[in-house]
DNA sequence: TGTACATCAGTGAACGCGCGTTCACTGATGTAC
DNA sequence: TGTACATCAGTGAACGCGCGTTCACTGATGTAC
């Protein structure tokens, strides 16, 4: 039929929710948010405009897969980052934090769409699933690449938490394009990351008397 | 005359600029990004939707001057939360840090504001003017804060924005309320902000290596 | 192996919406003389 | 002190827009018998 779209020879499209949220995903990066459309994500997968409520209730919820999948895209550049790194503790933890950084500085809308409070995590569970997850692997990356010595005085989540928060501030100063103008023409992004975790690295070190010990660990 | 606004007994209103960008600053704490309209600032200051054009060129430029006073404001409460710390330097790198992530805890529509690509300091130069002298003024505080001991290395600017870049991830993710439950419930705001903090700046002083020393400071 | 039929995944037209923005206009203000 | 007039800051009606969403529909699929 000549109504039939142009990448399809059947009236069924046979994968339109990957179509959508990968033409969602392909809007975002190239427009941002804003440009993100039912209709628009829609057209690019070559299917009418009401076709999209087949497989998404509504337009939040074409965002939170999108997202979803920003999370899960995130984590598996973090560990392969660091799989990359050698075995010593303070060069894994770099690598955690160059991954970290460094994808959000190639993804910078999905980065803002994956912490923007819409779509929500509440109203999506496996948006929060995936949210969680990837947090969770982060913290137990971060732990996992401290050395032994380090470890006998466990950090207590709200140490990681400023670990985290750190690498969360770096990425959001790079994604917003909020850095300082000589910071940003003569410092690489990686580096900033680096940098910013070997100060933090010390803290740690020096902070044990903050930290609750966990008895028996 | 009837058609005149409720607020108003005359046909100019005085100071519209200004009740324009108060209406769209309760529309932005109220609602979000999304609610804040030229119509619904015009509506809400009491005053037909084609007036705002005689005060701002678009939609963008009233936004511009909600975030350019949101950034005078933080610069503000920042600073009148250090000079309540008495005269220890480690007291009063707290309060910055309190004071910072303080306001975006109760601003967090406006502190997202500020940090978006929309609207562009590029395009608003008022904007970037209101932003710079804040993140000056912030470098500047934190940099005072120090002790004369720590001041002789003095931290070159890369140090300096670790510790923002680590406020600004605090604040974020508590503006876009992303902690974990269990550190959300039971830890404040305030104290977060003061535990990273403290890490931090156990890492700045043993990281004298990492600093380019000043020479002659 | 063939056929009836329930179910699923699309279509295309239409709705109502609030929005940003423009336009010709008019009431108010203040300054030159 | 009074008046003409330029300028400014509002009005109100209208435009076009793309959007999210709904609806009755139809083509395709696959399963029971």
């Amino acid at each position: 039929m000549a109504s039939v779209g142009l990448g399809r020879s059947t009236y069924h499209h046979g994968n339109l929710r990957r179509a959508l949220v990968d033409s969602a995903a392909g809007l975002l990066a190239a427009r941002g948010v804003h440009g993100v459309t039912l209709r628009a994500a829609a057209r690019a997968a070559g299917v009418s405009q009401a076709a999209p409520y087949r497989h998404f209730a509504d337009k939040e919820a074409l965002l939170a897969a999108v997202a979803e999948e920003g999370f899960q895209a995130m984590n598996a550049a973090i560990r392969s980052a660091v799989a990359g790194a050698d075995g010593d503790a303070a060069h894994r933890l770099e690598a955690v934090a160059v991954g970290y950084v460094r994808f959000a500085a190639e993804h910078p809308a999905l980065y803002r769409l994956m912490w923007s409070p819409t779509p929500s995590g509440r109203a999506h569970p496996p948006l929060r699933a995936a949210a969680d997850a990837a947090g969770a692997a982060l913290l137990a990356l971060i732990d996992e690449t401290r050395d032994a010595g380090q470890r006998t005085a466990q950090p207590p989540v709200d140490l990681l938490f400023v670990l985290w928060a750190l690498l969360h501030g770096v990425a959001s100063l790079v994604v917003d394009e909020q850095l300082p103008r000589d910071i940003q023409a003569t410092v690489p992004v990686e580096m900033l990351a680096v940098r910013a975790i070997q100060v933090l690295n010390e803290g740690l070190r020096h902070s044990r008397s903050l930290a609750v010990p966990q008895p028996g660990s």
